[in-house]
DNA sequence: AGTCAGGTTTCGTTATGCGGAACTTTTCGT
DNA sequence: ACGAAAAGTTCCGCATAACGAAACCTGACT
């Protein structure tokens, strides 16, 4: 079927609020007023659930009609949040430094992980200025069995627990390298366990070395992020890694410290005294 | 007043999504990871409720979990929606023609500046009809300690907040008078603040002068907007800077305004007949 | 003074939100 | 190592808000 229709984007959402906030991403990219109509079209919705959540978002300041009612452009509230989130989220920010500061220093990609259910999650990532490069986005997601960081993750693991996840997923083969045997699986991760860093060699990606460590702090119990190097084997072998890990394990102190940092600030609300 | 209660920010709104609003501009204050107990502490609401509202805005990637499952932050699509929504300003008009104005007045290329993450973003730029001018995108980003209105948002932070940007980064040289001392910088930081404006002396790019302040909300807190002059030294020495500052000072209060005007109107919603 | 293109209201239906209570997991003190 | 306390999560009956087709306004252009 081919539609005739011109729209871009599709408001999507499980919820009510999530549609909602769907919703405010389209309209955060215009950078003109915009009528409901206007919306309509773009989004294909019906026009009086459009009328609704627009009158939310006004009734709370979200928004702002101009003097001919028809027109809305962002309200001072909406300005205000989007001012706050940028300006307090230092510690992506700060973590996002010590990843550029890592990519200068070795000269390759690299990116901060963390697990997310059973698949590990992409939070940050800095290119390498090297014209030759895998192109990998943040908020991205790769299956635990296959990544360098995903192995350290399951190698501080108690047994149970690492068998509860690994059992709902099956190793799945990605390339020749890939471990799809449990056993051989469960040897590679002892061995990661003992070193304390991980290799991933071309078992997701064909060419693709990757190696990763813990930002592991101590005291706080167990907040695994893990940080890792990616680069082609062309530029990468084993040897030249281990060579970085120094730097890495550099950067991945860096990371607990700031990660440690802000988990204990949380009374600055508390009353006085 | 003798409060017993600790609630500093009451969750309110006639709807669900405007109390899910609410709750993000609660979290948008946030610069340190959060648990849902420290929520239910400050907002007093329910605790299935609120783990209902953050299991919604983690399931559209707008949060995202620390690994220990327990520490939320902010999400890349939050940062994102952030990001656009302050670029795609429909106010960004207005701001724009203050920009002009101001350019027309002082004769040199000007910029509108907002913190993302650990560096700043230019907003908005008008630039110099004079032929030798910096060539600089509306968009592009710069590191937060050699510019100016980098110094003017560092120097409204606290301590603690600063130090997470700055301090596990070695501050990167530019040119010859970038300042790389933490010590250096700090006390730089505490003469932009009790002056209220900065200059970046040719810190991140030989020959270019810039002097910036701070579009302050008039109703207190922090501002997430700066307005700059960048002109080559050879038009524009400090001296010259200084004499511009009374104009720009007017225009950051013209751009404060605006902010703030919009803020009035919240109440033709309930008008009808 | 009619037509038309937006915008707004209505209303029965359905999905979602709500939050006390019970349950599970983690953390902490001994 | 163990049990208690605290934090997180799930359950579920009730209440409320969202949904969207259709009908109804309202101004603009002819």
């Amino acid at each position: 079927m081919t539609s005739h229709k011109t729209e871009t984007t599709r408001i999507e959402g499980d919820t009510p609020a999530q549609r909602l906030l769907a919703l405010l991403e389209v309209i955060a990219d215009k950078d003109h007023f915009f009528t409901l109509q206007s919306l309509v079209e773009e989004t294909g919705m019906p026009k009086p659930t459009l009328h609704r959540m627009l009158q939310q978002l006004e009734g709370s300041g979200m928004l702002q009609r101009e003097a001919d009612s028809r027109h809305y452009g962002k309200g001072s509230r909406l300005r205000r949040l989007a001012e706050n989130l940028l300006l307090n989220d230092t510690v992506h920010g700060a973590r996002h430094a010590v990843l550029r500061q890592l990519v200068d220093e070795v000269g390759e990609s690299c990116n901060i992980t963390a697990l997310s259910g059973s698949e590990v999650l992409y939070l940050d990532r800095v290119e390498t200025s090297e014209a030759l490069r895998f192109y990998l986005h943040p908020g991205s997601r790769v299956p635990v069995h296959c990544s360098a960081s995903g192995k350290l993750f399951l190698a501080q693991m108690s047994p149970a627990q690492r068998r509860r996840l690994l059992g709902e997923v099956p190793l799945k083969a990605f390339t020749k390298n890939t471990l799809t045997d449990m056993d051989q699986l469960e040897q590679e991760i002892d061995e990661v366990r003992q070193q304390g860093y991980a290799f991933d060699d071309e078992e997701f990606l064909s060419g693709l070395l990757c190696i990763a460590v813990l930002a592991n702090n101590p005291q706080g119990g167990k907040s695994n992020i893990g940080i890792a190097i990616q680069a082609p084997i062309m530029r990468l072998t084993r040897d030249k890694a281990l060579e970085c890990l120094p730097a890495l394990q550099r950067a991945a102190d860096a990371i607990a410290a700031i990660d440690s940092d802000a988990m204990l600030t949380q009374h600055h609300t508390a009353s006085s005294v």
